[in-house]
DNA sequence: AAGTTAATTAATAATCATTATAGTATATTT
DNA sequence: AAATATACTATAATGATTATTAATTAACTT
């Protein structure tokens, strides 16, 4: 597998900031690495471990799920990406956005989001009352979604 | 063991509330129900499973884990409790209480509450913006604790 | 107070997301 | 182009949670 990490210039511009922050940090830029973060930042829909394992798979057959878990690890703890813990103790991710609540069905485990002027105000006035430092940009919150709240 | 469930006036509000609702709803009002409840009422820390069996077992020596699992999901089902899925898949409960935030710790799963007229508001204000129903009366939000950071 | 129904217990096994291990491959440095 | 440190892969292990029994117990109804 060849990899021109010497020329970044035909990458995304979130591409060109992951390959950066890896050097910087002093981990190693692998294409499996940017395949799982590009495969995230184009899913709006906050994938699973599998699914995204599933989704690179398709241009990587030989990846392994360990390989994923890695990484989404390893993104998370350098910021790129928040996890988020749904229902059935099952692991979803997103990256940095826009400030935001993830409104987490606790049935099914959908998330959908929600951005409002109110929201933003809130979360900047939020980080500046409190002394620790928060991660990512944006909250969560539980609901039952409407067809979950249907079928009872 | 024997219960009166005719007379109910011992118990705490939150006890009858509970009483009350699974009434309601046709299950049975049964001692180790009341007794898990009113642990994760009286203990500040959002427990966890394991801690809740721990200590209610002190109390009823037979309990079985299946039990407290059971019943956990129960008074989740009626809304009485809410589940927090925090760190390494561990679910921790916390009962209805005033608007507040669960800032959550995604290293060591502590978590910490945090109270203020800005989030009593902005939760009320976002209950009337949104048609979803929301599930209890907080919302989560992400940070690494000072203990840890330090750690690295 | 007896009958009915549901809950609890116990012991075990199954599930399934996640993590650990160890050998192989590859990115980066020189 | 070789050296070396890290990453990747495959497989096995872990561990919280669920499921399955079946027997016992207790709550609730009339």
């Amino acid at each position: 597998m060849i990899l021109l990490t010497r020329n970044i210039t035909s990458y995304s511009m979130d591409t060109k900031k992951l390959i950066e922050m890896l050097r910087e940090k002093g981990f190693k830029v692998t294409p499996q690495r940017l395949a799982i973060y590009e495969k995230i930042l184009a899913n709006k829909e906050h994938p699973t471990v599998d699914q995204i394992y599933q989704e690179v798979q398709k241009k990587f057959p030989t990846l392994s799920l360990t390989t994923v878990y890695h990484t989404l690890h390893l993104l998370t703890k350098i910021e790129l990406l928040q996890e988020l813990r749904c229902n059935n103790g099952v692991s979803r991710y997103e990256p940095d956005k826009t400030p935001h609540i993830n409104i987490i069905c606790q049935n099914c485990g959908a998330i959908s989001d929600y951005q409002s002027k109110n929201v933003e105000n809130f979360l900047l006035q939020l980080k500046k009352e409190l002394k620790t430092k928060l991660l990512g940009n944006h909250f969560e919150i539980q609901t039952i979604c409407e067809k979950c709240r249907k079928q009872g």
